[in-house]
DNA sequence: TGAATAGTGTCTATTAGACAATATGCG
DNA sequence: CGCATATTGTCTAATAGACACTATTCA
């Protein structure tokens, strides 16, 4: 098969300059969520949770001692995914991690260094399974409680307007970064539109890059997904008790679930296997169902 | 703010060396998905709708003469947006179109050129708003009736199999596109995979790149999307009649809908206004109801 | 008038939500 | 025992599916 200049595929190959044009870094950011057992005074109950996120401190500019989501940039001869898996091992010394890309990033101005488009991915992972420190040198690490929550939901306007918070807090309380988020529904031609996140002044700090819309869209995202599929189980040890796992989807969902047993139904089943040091009352063990069928 | 080499933000940047890293090409590609009305022999009948996703013939190498997705390399000036927008208008001649993101696919041996990495991307056009040659020179550029179908759904292994015919037919027949998707469910912690896509024997041609797996991405997203926001609007003029609307939906699910007026409730509104030249019978005028509201 | 679209009524089966009642295990 | 978790029962309201019946329009 002969081109116009009359050059085959393997002569056009040869002659191809890659470096005619120049082109954009490629990165992939990764919001690393677990869930943890937020306090509960009474010993004898199972302790509700919550979601943190694993962000780094930055070590260097642009945006330096600020916070990030992980990540770094795709090299040339690894996939996407292949990149992503590698950016988790050695951010958190884990593998075989339930990942899942989310959206791709790219405008002009949202790197001062060059031209950057970022693919954002969320990863989940039992929280007492890592040691966040493992792979990395001397980059601070930390989990952050992070809880996103409608706050105003106006529909006195001809657009539909809601107004969401995003707070992301230290697990020792000393950094607390909060977003507003106004979110509109335009329905000339029914969009939801992010149309504006500001940073709150209680913050004392605020996150690196455009680092809010990547997390704000993971949170999105994995409230969406976690009602279609079973991937709360990612968030757990193998092994776990019903109330375990009803308060992962609680805090996911953030708010209570009636029914739960019945509406997991046989996605998980009992089993004799003993939970070391986990002294919640029944304490019938379960775990997740592999034979677990439904209609698709 | 001063770093480890003693710089402030604005002298690292001017040290910084763009040039250092080898980059991928970035490219969009996009799915522009019509619906168009099929046979019909009965002319008091309104005819049912059939998707039609537009393609291109390749001019040059790699994969000259085969079809492939519109799309094109991201400008370093311009965000994934705003090129996404251009190559629009230079494809179709057509402003103001729906898109929207569907996922980055990354291999790094996807083209035989240099490292690409693709944003995938729907758009959604009404067919008569456009004339695809528009924009274009002498590229070849043609609608292709599309159709992704289960035909096979094994239950006895111990993973779920599900297998799809995704088909692409030329509208003058001429050319017949066949692929074959192997998808498993694997059970143990629940993810679906595309396992393998293969080009059935009937097939007289084949798409470029992995512009199948872009597709089958697509029509998935669309089907996803139909059924939670009305995008369908997008596929229509202003005004429609009832039953217009419902193939549109009907064509996009592949099934048929029953009840359909009471589905969409008051997400349409009569209206008085004419559509010329529909002289289907009660021809009662709708269009999108801009006041339409639900919960969210 | 007849055929095709539009709108309404209604019956049934299924499902979600709410909550009561009961069982179980452990300190 | 008392408390917290686990399981079952049941009532109600809401919803989806199916289909029949009526209205409207236009060649």
């Amino acid at each position: 098969m002969i081109d116009e200049n009359g050059f085959n595929e393997e002569e056009f190959l040869k002659n191809y300059d890659a470096k005619k044009y120049e082109r954009p870094s490629v990165t992939n950011d990764i919001i690393i969520f677990t869930t943890e057992d937020k306090e509960e005074s009474n010993p004898r109950k199972m302790p509700r949770k919550g979601m943190q996120v694993l962000l780094i401190k930055r070590k260097e500019h642009p945006y330096i001692n600020q916070w990030a989501t992980p990540g770094g940039f795709v090299r040339m001869n690894e996939s996407l995914v292949e990149g992503l898996k590698r950016e988790l091992k050695e951010e958190t010394g884990v593998d075989n991690v339930y990942t899942e890309q989310l959206y791709a990033f790219g405008d002009t101005d949202r790197d001062p260094r060059t031209r950057v488009i970022s693919i954002a991915n969320m990863a989940l992972i039992p929280k007492n399974s890592i040691n966040p420190m493992a792979g990395d040198d001397a980059k601070e690490v930390a989990w952050f409680w992070v809880n996103k929550k409608l706050i105003k939901n106006d529909w006195e306007k001809e657009n539909i307007e809601k107004i969401y918070e995003l707070e992301l807090k230290s697990i020792d309380d000393s950094v607390k970064i909060i977003y507003e988020i106004k979110e509109t529904i335009s329905k000339d031609i029914f969009r939801r539109r992010k149309v504006k996140y500001s940073l709150l002044e209680e913050s004392t700090d605020l996150l690196a890059f455009d680092h809010y819309k990547v997390i704000d869209c993971g949170i999105d995202k994995l409230r969406e997904k976690i009602e279609e599929s079973p991937i709360a189980f990612n968030l757990l040890p193998r092994l776990f008790v019903v109330k375990e796992l009803q308060y992962v989807y609680e805090s996911i969902m953030g708010k209570e679930i009636l029914n739960f047993r019945r509406k997991i139904g046989n996605m998980i089943v009992e089993t004799d296997e003993k939970i070391e040091g986990k002294p919640y009352r029944p304490a019938q063990v379960f775990k997740f169902n592999e034979n677990w069928e439904r209609e698709f």
